[in-house]
DNA sequence: AGTTTTCCTGATTTGATACTCAAAAATCAG
DNA sequence: CTGATTTTTGAGTATCAAATCAGGAAAACT
């Protein structure tokens, strides 16, 4: 046993595989799972390959092992937005769309993946599913779901508008990348967060035709 | 030479080319470029391995080509939207992602190849933007430049909103994996794809909020 | 027909990557 | 400090995928 007064001390094994799921979460998200190399991830975290093994039987295992550590991030989430249980389920839709754009910006790495391997399929798509992704999708949807019963959303399936608001949302964090490409943006800056929650909160929610109505001046 | 009368009669090698390229296009877009093997490309093709590299020289040189087909679907949406010239802005940008859906769900390796590439970055994302991507968005974030200065959008940074709305209308193409896994359904349906078009068109162009100024009944 | 050119393949080489293992090094308890 | 335990590693194996090449089949041309 070995505490320290005030912080738990970790024991050295400890340390190092935290810090080779860190690693590895960020190379398994820029790269996907194929792309990310043991060999990369180790040079990264500053052990050998075979250190990668002493602590993870395997590749995949290392995988499940970093994806747990976006679990927490999640949980997060669910426990602010169960806090507002009372509010109209719209409200709560749009809360979770700014809770969303937060936590994305702090971890890429969680869309990033959930992108490649939704797009992928298989074993791992289901496995993320079923630990840390599936329930908090069919929440959203039974967000939507009621939000259209009370008359605050158009009807439209509500599983296809959940996955398109949050790829949407997603979209210029996962695609920075091509931005820089395409357009020569970084959109990861103070402003450049500001504009895209600005963005989405405006412009998927409360929609993107301006009110004509009131037209001429205005700065909002 | 060799044309029929009518038809240009291919070469046996450019007909197979022709396979192999179609063949690649899809397993680069489904698995991405590493894990789109040469030998599962060949073997789906119904050729040698070694066929794929008289072809082409290599599996970069293959992928490129395979890309390039998609140049031509991409000049056939500039082609029609060229010759809406004169309609308002907007009026141009609606047309686009009308026709955006369209064409993603026709030929759904174009967005999942940009999302995959849009990603990792690097050489390849750069060729993309170079030969098929950049000039088409370049295009578009000026189409909402224009609407903005019009007054028919808000203001928002444009080349946000162009990856936005592409985002948001390709995922629940590129994610259609993953709506299998988290919620059983299906969207490449005739059904599927008619409320994706009306949900995007609506929702994402128009506005997620219903107009609560004339509740209760109505069945728009 | 025969001849030339194009096209395709089996066998092989090269390179990279996940994974193993025995032994050394670091850590820790008493 | 000392011995036991945990942790790390260098060296090595097995496997798989990309790329090469020489020889032979098919097509195109005269």
């Amino acid at each position: 046993m070995s505490k320290s007064a005030t912080v738990v001390a970790l024991g050295k094994g400890e340390r190092t595989a935290a810090k080779i799921r860190e690693v590895a979460l960020d190379q398994f998200s820029r790269l996907g799972f194929e792309r990310a190399a043991m060999g990369a991830i180790a040079a990264a975290a500053e052990v050998s390959q075979a250190t990668l093994h002493y602590h993870f039987q395997d590749k995949d295992q290392l995988w499940r092992s970093a994806m747990l550590e976006l679990a927490a991030v999640i949980s997060e989430e669910e426990r602010l937005l169960s806090a507002a249980r009372d509010a109209s389920p719209l409200a709560q839709l749009r809360m979770a769309m700014r809770l969303f754009l937060q936590i994305s910006w702090r971890h890429p790495a969680l869309g990033r993946i959930v992108a490649l391997e939704g797009m992928a399929g298989g074993e791992r798509l289901d496995w993320l599913n079923e630990h840390l992704l599936g329930p908090r999708n069919r929440r959203l949807a039974e967000l939507a779901r009621r939000a259209m019963a009370a008359g605050d959303l158009k009807p439209f399936p509500p599983e296809m508008l959940v996955i398109t608001l949050q790829a949407g949302a997603a979209g210029v964090i996962n695609l920075a990348p091509l931005m820089r490409s395409a357009f020569g943006i970084d959109p990861d800056t103070v402003e450049g967060r500001a504009a895209h929650e600005d963005l989405i909160l405006n412009a998927l929610v409360q929609g993107l035709l301006a009110d004509r109505s009131e037209t001429t001046e205005e700065t909002p």
